[in-house]
DNA sequence: GCGAGATACTTAACATGTTAAGTGAATGCG
DNA sequence: CGCATTCACTTAACATGTTAAGTATCTCGC
């Protein structure tokens, strides 16, 4: 029994089972996406009435808590790669709901910021979207809302500094 | 004080703050967003360094097992939209790492396995793979992390039915 | 004050997410 | 049987995730 599995000896497909691992349906991974597309599902139909893609929702957000900021920033806040957020961008500022401007002191950064309109699109979307979280934490319980946020942000903490890829990291 | 903002009165960006809201950044989907990000980032250097992505292994995973599945049912376990599992299908057919053939009853369906090579590969990832989640739970701490996937499964349970889009629904 | 390196983005290229439409095969009903 | 429906996928189209390159600007040492 060294390798050899314990096929009907016919010509069927590979047995497979051949590689022990964790149920993988029960893997963090799979757990955190499971989760946070069970709760994404419901703001979804809302976002779309209003053309607007989960991710641009988030870069509205984020500017309409502030007057402007650096692109880079704002990445970090909508925690966004900078690639995407880019793309974006454009497509925000071309539909007139951001404004971007150059940074005097600065030639390479811009600044941008959420435009009456943006800020009016806000204003239409935020009931409903209030709405839904409002039942979502009514569902599961406030207080256990909180206990889990308060554990996604320990995990959060916990892994940071692990390097996961080009991070500094001395390995001695 | 029905509608107007507190500008400065010149022709600076607008003033934002007008649309109250939740601090995006505490909000439950960008919560599990970033902690599914932590948790990601730590596999995604051993992955990429054996030629796959994130998905190619759920699926990988998923196969290895079992004998054979139908696509859909394969949809269901490794979490994926059907238009993304037949294009990772056909990549990973065209590699070589599963077999396809359809079903003898129903010529609609084909019954997906992993192949030779598949377990091959798999085999050579899956140490380090293992290494990494027990680091993380090493981190994290085994019971919190019971503690934390319970909870994100209640979670989803609380938000089943809660009907996202073309769930039949009654809405009356 | 200039040239190497660092910064702040942007583009590019490829893979997946998401929704809608298309295709071929089974089902059910008159 | 005939045909409209349903089913199991696949394709298409557009948006984002992810990594690598590219571009313009800035900083700093000399």
């Amino acid at each position: 029994m060294t390798k050899k599995s314990a096929d009907s000896a016919n010509g069927s497909p590979p047995a497979a089972r051949q590689v022990p691992m964790r149920d993988f349906s029960r893997s963090l991974p799979m757990s955190l996406l499971r989760a946070r597309e069970a709760v994404m599902r419901q703001f979804r139909p809302s976002l779309r009435e209003h053309g607007l893609t989960e991710q641009q929702w988030r870069i509205l957000r984020a500017l309409a808590a502030i007057e402007a900021v650096e692109v880079t920033e704002l990445a970090r806040t909508a925690f966004l790669l900078g690639p995407s957020l880019s793309r974006i961008l454009r497509d925000l500022e071309a539909r007139n709901l951001i404004e971007r401007k150059t940074a005097k002191a600065d030639q390479r950064r811009s600044m941008v910021s959420i435009s009456k309109e943006g800020l009016k699109l806000m204003a239409s979307v935020a009931p409903t979207s209030e709405a839904i979280y409002a039942e979502i934490t009514r569902r599961f319980g406030a207080r256990k809302l909180a206990e889990l946020q308060e554990m996604l942000g320990e995990l959060e903490r916990s892994l940071a500094g692990l390097g996961g890829a080009d991070d500094t990291l001395a390995e001695g």
